[in-house]
DNA sequence: CACTTATTTGGAATTAATCTAAATAACAAA
DNA sequence: TTTGTTATTTAGATTAATTCCAAATAAGTG
C-alpha cells in the first residue's frame, strides 16, 4: 500500500541551491521534484503542467521572485501548497508570505531532517515553521507582553477600570459593574489618561487593546 | 555509537495521559521515561532525582500543577527543557507558559509522530510548537486579512469615518479632518453602529480594532 | 503624628452625543 | 424622463456624558 509521491516544484534563483534541494530529495522516494524555476513565469507555466503538491520557494531576488507569486499561484491550484525556504528572516518578510497564503517557512540555514519533514507538513495542509522563524514571531509577542508590564505604574483600581472602558463599557457602566460613582470613574479615568500620556477615552482604548490590557 | 537516551519525567494530574505517554515511548529506545509525578511537589522531588533532559507537562489542572513549577524547576535544573502536552489552547496560556521558560507547546490532539519530533526537539534545546498552537499564536497577524473583508458593508465615508474613530478621535476631530459637520459624524457613527450592532462609540473602537480597521 | 498615595464623591459648568427631521446628490430601474 | 434607492449631508432641541474644582476617607510609611 504506497502512496503516491509528494510533488515538488522548486522555485529558486539560485542554481547551487536547486541542485542541492534535488540532491537531498533524491533519496527521499516519497518525495518527486517534477520541476524547477528560476524566475516567476517559469514557475507559472511548471505549476499550470505540474499542479504540484508543493512549491519550495524563495522570495528572496525581487527580480526573479516576488511574494505575490504565491497568491497568483494559489489562484490558479488552490492546493498547492507553498514552503519557503529563505534566508530573508526579517519578520515583515515572514508575516508577509505567511498572509500570502505560505504555510511553511524555513530559513536556509535547516538541515535535511527538517526540510523534509516541512515538506510533507506542507503537502498535507499543515505549517511548519523552523526554529529560528518561531524565535522571530514570539519575540514580537513576547516582547509586546513586556511592554505590557513596564508601564504599569496604575494602581490595581486604574487597571481595573481600563480594563472595563477596553471593553467598550462607558463610564457610567463601569462604575455600575464595580459599585462606584460615575464620578469616581471619571476621576480614575483622568489619572489614568495622565500617567499614560493620552488626550481622550477613547484614545485611552486604542492605547490600552494596543498595549494588550 | 549509541547516544544516550533522552531521560523524561511526566507531569500530568490525569492517569490515563501517562499511561498512554508511557506506552507511547516503549516502543522508543531514544527516549526513557525515568519517573511520572501528579502534583507540584512530586515534580519537584523527581526532578532533583534524575534532573530529566525534559519534563513533559500539563498545567491544565490547578489544583495540580500551576505554570510557576515550569521556572521553579527551571531554577533547580536549569538544564530541563519542558514540553507542555495540554488542551488548554488559550493565547494567553500559550504565551504566559512560553515566558515561564518552556520551550515546546502541543495539544493533546497531536499524534505518536508529533510527540516524538517534540520530545527530541525539546531535549536539545529546540522550540515545537504544533499546528495548531502556531495557528493561535499567528492568528492575530493573519487572520486579520480574512476578517477585514467579511464585515464590510459599510461605505466609503462610513469606512472614514471608522477608520478615524478607532484612532481615539472624537466625533468633533473627525468631522474637522474631513471637512464635515460634527451631526454628520455623528449620523454616520449611528449608522455604522447599527450596521455593525455595537451599541457606543467605545464599543464601535473596540470592535475596529479587533477587526483591523 | 505627619505625610503620601489610593480611593472615593458631589455640584456646577461644559461638551459630546442622540433624536427627529430633512435636504441634496448620484445612480440605476422602469 | 421619472421614480425610487442609497449615500451623503446638515440643523435644532434634547439628553447624556464628561470635565473642572474641591475635598473627604482610608491605608500605609517614615
Amino acid at each position: 500500500m504506497k502512496t503516491k509521491p509528494i510533488s515538488v516544484v522548486i522555485a529558486d534563483s539560485q542554481y547551487l541551491i536547486r541542485l542541492g534541494l534535488r540532491h537531498l530529495f533524491e533519496g527521499q522516494s516519497r518525495i518527486n521534484v517534477v520541476d524547477d524555476a528560476t524566475r516567476s513565469d517559469e514557475l507559472m507555466e511548471a505549476v499550470l503542467e505540474h499542479s504540484p503538491d508543493v512549491v519550495i520557494f524563495d522570495h528572496d531576488k525581487p527580480s526573479h521572485f516576488k511574494m505575490e507569486d504565491i497568491s497568483a499561484v494559489k489562484r490558479i491550484s488552490p492546493h498547492t501548497n507553498f514552503l519557503i525556504i529563505s534566508s530573508d528572516d526579517k519578520k515583515e518578510s515572514i508575516f508577509r508570505v505567511l498572509q500570502e497564503g505560505s504555510l511553511s517557512f524555513l530559513t536556509k540555514e535547516c538541515d535535511e531532517e527538517e526540510i523534509i519533514s516541512a515538506v510533507i507538513a506542507t503537502s498535507k495542509g499543515e505549517k511548519f515553521l523552523c526554529n529560528k522563524v518561531i524565535d522571530v514571531i514570539l519575540d514580537k509577542h513576547v516582547a509586546k507582553e513586556e511592554q505590557t508590564c513596564a508601564p504599569t505604574n496604575l494602581t490595581t483600581r486604574e487597571l481595573e477600570i481600563v480594563k472595563l472602558t477596553a471593553q467598550g463599557l462607558s463610564a457610567g457602566k463601569v462604575a455600575d459593574q464595580l459599585y462606584l460613582s460615575p464620578h469616581t470613574v471619571y476621576t480614575h479615568r483622568k489619572n489614568i489618561m495622565k500617567k499614560l500620556g493620552v488626550n481622550s477615552a477613547s484614545e485611552l482604548i486604542v492605547y490600552a487593546i494596543n498595549n494588550g490590557l
